[in-house]
DNA sequence: ACCTATTGATAAGA
DNA sequence: TTCTTATCAATAGGT
C-alpha cells in the first residue's frame, strides 16, 4: 500500500525500519480499535520495538486481558528460583552488552564511521578489509545477474531441447577466480501463508 | 473500504457483526505478523470475541510477550520481586543476545561473507555501503598520513638537540597506498559514549 | 465463500 | 517527524 510494494522481509535499512515501524504501529492499532468497537471485542495488542520500547493498545485494560487470557490458558505455572539465579543472568548481560558494545564499535567503523581514535595502520586494515568485502560482493552479484540472464535465456530460447536445440550456447567463467557454485533455480520459495 | 464507509461503533446486525468480526480479525492478525517482521518488533495480540472465543497471535509466543510485558511494568513501579527480577535479567539477556546475532550477521555480510540468501537489490546496497566506507576511511586516512607529516617535519626542523644539529633529514611522504605503520599518536584515542 | 467497487493504509519522497 | 500523493491492500455490501 504506498508507491511500489514491498516484500514482507525485515526491512534492512535502519531508518526506513524506523519509520514504517511508526506507520504500521499507529494503523495496528487504529485497526485494533475499530476491531473491538465495531464488533465488540475485547483486544490486547502489545508491542516491543526492536529496541525495546513497549507500546501498547486495550479495549479493556491490559491487566484484564492479560488475566482472562490466562484464566483461559489455565497457564499459572511460576517458575520458582531464588535469588542467586539472578546473579548468573545479570552477568550473562554483562557478557552479552560487552560483546555488543564491541561488535557495535566495529561496526561503525566499518561503515566508516567513528574513525577518530584509529591509527593509520587500523585504517589501513580496515580499507583492506573493506576492499576485500567490495570484492566479495561484487563477484556475488556479478554471478547472481549471470544466473538471471541463465534464466531468463532458458525462458526464452531453452524450453525446447527435446529436438536436438542446446539448452545454452554461452558459458559464464565466473569472472575473477570465482568459486560460487551457480543454482538454477526457477521458482520461488514458497513463503507461509493463512 | 469498501463499497461504502462506515461509522465506527458497535455494529447492530449480530450477522454483519460475526462476518465483519471474521474479516477484520483475519486482517488485523495480517498486519501484526507483518509488523514484527518488517520492523523486527515483538508482538502480542489477543482477541476475545463478544461470544468469548479466543483468538491470539504473537511473534514470538504469548507467554514470552506477557513476562516481558509484566516485567517492564514492574520495573515502572519499583522492581526487586525475586523471581521476577530473574525474569528481567533473563529478557535482557535474550534482548541482548538477539541484538548480537543480528549484529553479527549484518557484520558477516559487510566483511564479504554469508552472501547467499540475497538478492542482486541486496548486494548492489552492500556494495554502495561498502563504497561509501572505503570513500570514508580513505579520507581519514588521507588527512591522518598529512597530520603525521606536519608533527614529523616539525621534528625534523622545529626541534634540535643539545648540539644543534637536526635529528633527522628524513622525510616521509606518505602518499597514497602507503600501509607503513607510523606511531607518533600524540594524543590518546576517545572512548565510547552513550 | 467469492466478487469488486470503494475506501483505507502506506511507501517513497520532500 | 510530518505532509503529500501515487499505489497497493483491505474490506463493505452483494451474490
Amino acid at each position: 500500500m504506498g508507491r511500489g510494494k514491498i516484500a514482507i522481509r525485515r526491512i534492512d535499512n535502519s531508518a526506513s525500519r524506523q519509520v514504517t515501524f511508526s506507520k504500521r504501529r499507529k494503523g495496528l492499532i487504529k485497526k485494533a480499535k475499530e476491531l473491538a468497537i465495531l464488533c465488540d471485542a475485547e483486544v490486547g495488542l502489545v508491542i516491543f520495538s526492536s529496541s525495546g520500547k513497549l507500546y501498547e493498545f486495550a479495549s479493556t485494560s491490559m491487566k484484564t486481558v492479560i488475566e482472562r487470557y490466562n484464566t483461559l490458558k489455565e497457564e499459572h505455572q511460576q517458575l520458582s528460583n531464588p535469588s542467586s539465579e539472578v546473579k548468573f543472568w545479570q552477568r550473562e548481560a554483562a557478557i552479552l552488552k560487552q560483546q555488543l558494545q564491541n561488535l557495535q564499535d566495529n561496526h561503525r567503523q566499518l561503515m566508516g564511521e567513528q574513525l577518530y581514535g584509529l591509527r593509520v595502520e587500523d585504517l589501513q586494515n580496515l580499507e583492506n578489509q573493506l576492499e576485500m568485502s567490495l570484492k566479495g560482493v561484487r563477484m556475488k552479484k556479478g554471478s547472481l545477474i549471470h544466473q538471471e540472464n541463465v534464466e531468463l535465456f532458458k525462458k526464452v530460447y531453452g524450453t525446447r531441447d527435446e529436438n536436438g536445440n542446446a539448452m545454452s550456447s554461452y558459458v559464464f567463467d565466473g569472472g575473477e577466480g570465482s568459486n560460487v557454485p551457480i543454482h538454477l533455480q526457477l521458482s520461488q520459495p514458497e513463503r507461509d501463508k493463512d
